[in-house]
DNA sequence: GCCATAGGATGATCAACATCATCCTATGGA
DNA sequence: TCCATAGGATGATGTTGATCATCCTATGGC
């Protein structure tokens, strides 16, 4: 069998491809990840592109599915750091650094997308709820709480603080201003629970 | 002087067009609100809109001052209604009623659109900001808290919350999961402070 | 060194939009 | 009744972006 490329070298293209439009579709929003940006973010042009997906829907999924997976991995981790008691304090800290909230291309696809993702395609729509569900499950040992009930009900209460401070500050023009609502979000979290 | 119609005419259907366009920014995104779209819910046709506006970012920006006041009318009535050391918990209330959830275009601009909001256009961003001080000024007087440091915070923490809580439940497809999160967030916050 | 081909580049097509020039018409005042 | 004109309609233009057909070329195996 005849190759141009070692093996492997399309899918390494392929994940690069996600990678970039993951970031992109979180600093610039869903119409913000155009198939011509991406490709020039990874170093090619838009004619490509359909050679390593089937459609720009494709992508969107895919670049979503890896920004689930990316902030998950990073709250799990810093949970895992802390004493169990202690793990969701971890993850409201990581959260709501400052330096989170000024990186969205790093951060929580909810604090960057939710609204876009609520009136999301109908082909997405069950893809993404696939993604948020799972979001949920990976954080859900983390949360305080005896039952499995009351965790989720604090996934439900922390997150959408979290998500909600995340998005108030970035509308924010001052970096001190942002850290003001983020500390706010911080210090209700940490003395609630 | 001449006129063809009566003396305010145009203001009315000025105002016209901003509300339309002020459900549609709402229920579909900053982008969902194309001028020829918008036209046509007022039941006009796209080539008189420069009648109206300037530019699109014109009737962007009036439809968002259109929304922020509509909610804080909304909410401000609500707490207007409650003795004064309950007038927060009216606005949560109501804030999170699965009713306003469902309508986003009766809703909250901020749990429409504030991430579209954070990353808009530096020419509109002066403006938004402003609105968005303006939403503060009006609910502060309602928040719980002695001073107003206390008050601010209080603001910050009840409306991440509520944004977060919103956005999250309009991501869900079936209204009884997304009650769930609505009532996470306000047996949350009712009993926080 | 040769060549078949996978991966990528170029350029075309089609659709959605913003913006604007131009045309049309119903109406308030004489 | 008549007409000047404000408000609205039609249609053109330019741009952006998705999708795809076609062409190009560097390379791994021989």
């Amino acid at each position: 069998m005849f190759m141009r490329y070692r093996l492997g070298h399309k899918k390494e293209i392929h994940q690069k491809i996600v990678k970039d439009a993951s970031r992109r579709v979180r600093s610039e929003g869903l119409n913000g990840a155009a198939v011509a940006a991406v490709m020039r973010d990874t170093g090619l042009t838009h004619g490509g592109f359909y050679k390593h997906f089937g459609s720009k829907n494709d992508l969107l999924v895919e670049s979503l599915s890896e920004a689930f997976q990316q902030i998950a991995d990073t709250l799990a981790h810093a949970a895992e750091q802390s004493p169990p008691g202690e793990a969701w304090k971890a993850i409201v800290k990581t959260y709501l650094r400052l330096e989170m909230c000024e990186h969205p291309e790093d951060g929580c696809p909810l604090a960057a997308l939710s609204p876009e993702l609520a009136r999301a395609d109908k082909r997405m729509k069950p893809k993404i709820v696939a993604e948020l569900v799972n979001y949920k499950n990976r954080m859900m040992p983390f949360m305080p709480g005896r039952r499995t009930a009351d965790r989720e009900r604090a996934f439900f209460a922390i997150f959408s603080t979290m998500i909600g401070a995340v998005e108030i500050a970035r509308m924010l023009p001052d970096p001190a201003t942002r850290e003001k609502v983020l500390a706010s979000a911080r210090d209700f979290l940490l003395r609630s629970f």
